[in-house]
DNA sequence: CGGAATCTTGATACTGGTCAACTAGAGTGG
DNA sequence: CCACTCTAGTTGACCAGTATCAAGATTCCG
């Protein structure tokens, strides 16, 4: 089928998520593109290689980290199907991107798509949009991080899950949590202990269902969006009475 | 002298930041620009309205704000000079912008500059260059946000000061703080008083010298750049005696 | 079935938030 | 020019929430 971008466009009236990329540009992108997979723990790339292409996600989840000063590792962001990855800053990767489940991925090589780029503004303009949709992310993730409790955090984070309709397993109420509760921490900028043990109060208040460790049911969606709303305060008694 | 802008190339060897825009590229938004000034405390753009134009900051310090399901605002990001604002989403803004200090912009409307990046995409492609840049920084304050403590944060948003010239006094060591104390503490995520008790600390310990409300001057360059680089611990007894 | 991660749970410490009082500056009007 | 006032900022005491440290429980995988 080709290449294929989501994101809310720039100038549409919708703000719905909708496909940037015309039949025609999927079809230019497709010519440059090779299809790449890569294995559960894979690295697409690493910080400070020399970036060499930009992936599309066709299938799979992929997490990019960044190293801090004291050699931890921090998880800057989740990649799902038709995101756009890869990108850089004066011709290096700026982090480290690992495959999560295995995945399939469009690879541009970028030696082909800046050319491509700049001759195809309209193009460009979709690419453009889509960098600006993760600006928007990682503003709100940041907005969250800074001020947002632990429950709030996890709320937010399986929401993100749900938004992602293949995380749904076949139609049911079941959503996959590829990741493990170390890299939801470094996501959410808790401990691991943390994250735990706020999923447990959320299964516990029944807004949430724990389906093993890589699965979780929404129960009481109310509540949830409650919660992402920002509206609840910690000490909330109908939600919390296991505090 | 015509719009500029500012950010690290995307495939220039440099990692510095530097003017992207050509004589010629300049001179072609000189062409659809108009030049608007705003008093301290002015709005150049509320959420939700419209989107009518992009703008190109010339003088000043503006702050850009979203307002949370509960009421409260939070400062998403600061703009200096040479930086663009004004990004939108499905044609109306997401934020609200207002400026600090007095200041000047070149103002591109939309409805001017989307053809004009349309059509060329060299143009397009830097403020392509300039958007990554500032995804990049709000990536940056998510990390910073999620795992860095009071003092930490205080020490990145002053050495975010110190990286704009026109924030240096002229040529002395003192440099500006156009923002109050609560604008400080939305951009953070701390509170007005954890930002005046982390001031004070920093202030007692030597790292830095507070001139008033609105300056201060870096006294121990070394030890600011330890904690920005996130290796002390905040219990070091060489950097807070006063603990 | 056994060993090793991963995850959960509990006890305690510490950072930063909250609430409240106080101080310093900026502006105002006599 | 000097009180007066009002806002912004500082400081202190106390508390809540999360990190930390330490076991235990599960799940995964050979």
């Amino acid at each position: 089928m080709g290449p294929a971008i989501y994101a809310i466009p720039l100038c549409g009236g919708t703000t719905a998520p909708r496909q940037l990329l015309s039949f025609e540009e999927r079809r230019k992108l497709s010519h440059i593109a090779l299809i790449r997979r890569f294995e559960a723990g894979a690295f697409l790339f690493r910080e400070t290689e020399q970036a060499t292409e930009i992936f599309n996600i066709v299938a799979g989840v992929v997490k990019t980290t960044t190293t801090l000063a004291d050699g931890r590792q921090s998880t800057v962001a989740f990649f799902f199907n038709h995101d756009l990855l890869g990108m850089f800053e004066a011709g290096y990767y700026s982090q480290t991107a690992e495959a999560l489940t295995s995945v399939t991925t469009y690879s541009f090589p970028i030696d082909s798509l800046v050319p491509l780029l700049r001759k195809d503004p309209d193009l460009q303009f979709h690419f453009f949009s889509k960098v600006l949709d993760e600006l928007r992310v990682a503003q709100r993730q940041a907005l969250v991080l800074g001020r947002f409790g632990a429950a709030q955090r996890i709320a937010l984070f399986l929401d993100l899950l749900d938004r992602h309709p293949e995380m749904h397993r076949s139609g049911g109420p079941s959503i996959s949590i590829p990741m493990d509760r170390s890299d939801i921490a470094d996501y959410v900028g808790l401990t691991v202990e943390s994250v735990s043990r706020t999923l447990q109060r959320l299964h516990r208040a029944g807004i949430i269902y724990l389906d093993g460790r890589h699965a979780f049911e929404i129960r009481d969606r109310v509540a949830l969006d409650r919660l992402i709303g920002g509206t609840v305060a910690a000490d909330d008694q109908t939600l919390f009475p296991a505090l």
